[in-house]
DNA sequence: TAGGTTCATGTAAGGGCTTACATCGACCCA
DNA sequence: TGGGTCGATGTAAGCCCTTACATGAACCTA
């Protein structure tokens, strides 16, 4: 019982090289000829040698690792991210760590827990104190914050907010929907503050007293629906929601249903993100489409960039974001066609 | 430059005590008298200690993480089952190493790589040839398959799809819905075979030549819409999509909006899954609640467990799934009412 | 006051790899 | 034939921790 697995040590000596020649041809080494290559690994094959990720990384001083900090795992927008950074983290050979911060208790403990396995640190949202993130800026930890604001000399990557933000409340506006709420809490991120400010720029543009009130809400489905029905329980009922994000819009929907409310007839409805499934809803959902999968994998390759050294200055990429028009701003026939 | 980080040494001397002092403080031994806790800490803050976890994985024989393989990050099925599994393997102090073999060139590499790092693996789905799974196993890594056929003696978690699919199956017959279509690969996986052999199982209960004919697919939105245009396309159309999950099911809803047809009156249609936004469709989909987390959560345990070295026998657990009544198989009243 | 406990800390031997450098033949050319 | 090259392999010094065991001081008891 208790036996240790076998190591480089035993390879060796039932191959009858030094540990130096097992190495190298683990590593696919060129310089060990391929006779010896070939016996080592039989060798490998039949002591079942399992190398040691653990020592090679002592030795190399490097994890090939890099750890993904995230508020919260579940939704679209997250998956859409992580499946990008994985992607590219995978590409360029490093294994990809991911925590949830909202599935635990301690998130500074875990953050510096996870910070000594790996080589560099991707850390979204408002997931952990800013002391914190300067902390093991200070300690040279290469870093790179998605959607959330600057730390330090960190890298940031974000997306265009604002500017869509307004042309999208302006395309409503234009459309004569005058009474317009906005369904998201500005407070909860800094995109989300963003595009308040762009739906506020957009009124103050057109002048006069426009109703205006934002209602707070998670980011969720269950959210945006109370969140909805509340907006339209009032005397004067707006004539479209402009929702945070997407999630919060198909709560917005099944308020629409429950009040019989039909889209975009009686309510125009937007979103943010362009979820997969936010064009199968019917009618389409008009949104703002977020590169989500290039948002991860362009932070992967920040971060990984940082570890191999090449670059130092902070970098700050906003990438741009695109106004997906479909039917429930009231632009196409109404209908549930299945558009792109 | 090139300036190595600080190590335990580093500490160690600045504080005026031995490294032994340092691992202990470190790791909380509460046989460090206080005051020389203290300083150490003291000392770790000024000179920017950060352990080094490759160091401490090599001298404890233990990595502290697990590994995830999946065939796809992406769609809510996967997402559910990582969040579990994330949150389980926190909650016992273990990091969680996520690998998408569909991004990837070779997947055996991959996973083999991979477990130089970890102390245990899942395995989701049909990435990874058996005979790598095999291989693994046999060099003694504890290993955790899910939806997916055992491989010699690992550990299997699975869900019930047999016995609800057919009683799926017959709730649409009872309805009177006589010409249902499957819309799902039954060849693509061992649940989707199993959902297939319900939903035959039922029809063969009811005697009688009725029209079953699987569509091929693959699961996500737009191969549902396109195979769900191709099942209504055909003369005799049919009163029902059995639709292997809800993602499929997502999409002919969409391909049911392009024709004019009304769910549930004109076409009832079911899902499988019952991911966040089944209920917020209008109609609310009809489906099967499988418990994503805790097909996470469970493997995270058993793995682990395997890894403590605490049970032996290969273990496969089936979790039970639990039928959905909404309104797309023409139960409730029809509207878009949101229902739980 | 000698011997025994207890508590805090130190010593040193690993843990399993990588890699700079040394070694050793074989081969080549003058 | 001697010296030089080159290619394949070995030697050994790390990489940075953990931990069994040793040490030593302080305190207690008979």
């Amino acid at each position: 019982m208790g036996k240790r697995p076998p190591t480089i040590y035993t390879v060796a000596n039932h191959a009858g090289v030094s540990i130096a020649t097992v190495s190298r041809v683990d590593r696919g080494d060129p310089a060990v000829a391929g006779s010896t290559a070939t016996r080592v690994r039989a060798s490998m094959r039949t002591v079942g040698y399992r190398p040691n990720g653990a020592a090679r990384a002592l030795a190399t001083r490097r994890h090939r690792a890099i750890g993904l900090v995230f508020p919260d795992l579940s939704g679209p927008y997250y998956a859409g991210v992580i499946l990008g950074l994985e992607a590219a983290a995978g590409a360029l050979g490093q294994n990809l760590f991911i925590v949830g911060t909202d599935s635990r208790a301690r998130p500074e403990q875990l953050v510096s827990d996870l910070s000594r396995s790996v080589d560099g640190l991707v850390v979204m949202g408002r997931t952990v104190p800013d002391e914190v993130i300067a902390e093991l800026q200070r300690g040279g930890l290469p870093l790179v914050l998605l959607a959330r604001p600057a730390v330090g000399s960190s890298d940031v990557v974000r997306t265009e907010n604002r500017r869509n933000a307004e042309a999208l409340t302006r395309h409503l506006l234009e459309h004569g929907r005058r009474r317009i709420v906005f369904i998201g809490d500005p407070a909860s991120s800094p995109d989300a503050a963003e595009r308040w400010d762009g739906f506020v720029a957009a009124h103050r543009d057109r002048g006069g007293p426009i109703p205006i009130r934002p209602v707070i809400s998670a980011f969720r489905e269950g959210e945006g629906r109370a969140a909805a029905l509340q907006a339209l329980a009032v005397k004067s009922r707006p004539a479209a929601l402009f929702c945070a994000n997407d999630e919060i819009a198909m709560g917005a929907y099944a308020a629409a249903a429950e009040l019989g409310l039909t889209i975009p007839t009686d309510l125009a409805i937007t979103g943010w993100d362009d979820i997969p499934v936010a064009r199968f809803l019917a009618p389409g959902l008009t949104t703002v489409r977020q590169p989500l999968a290039e948002i991860g994998a362009l932070a992967a390759r920040l971060v990984l960039e940082r570890v191999a050294g090449s670059h130092k200055r902070p970098v700050t990429t906003v990438l741009p974001t695109e106004i997906m028009i479909r039917s429930s701003c009231g632009c196409r026939s109404q209908g549930g066609t299945w558009e792109r």
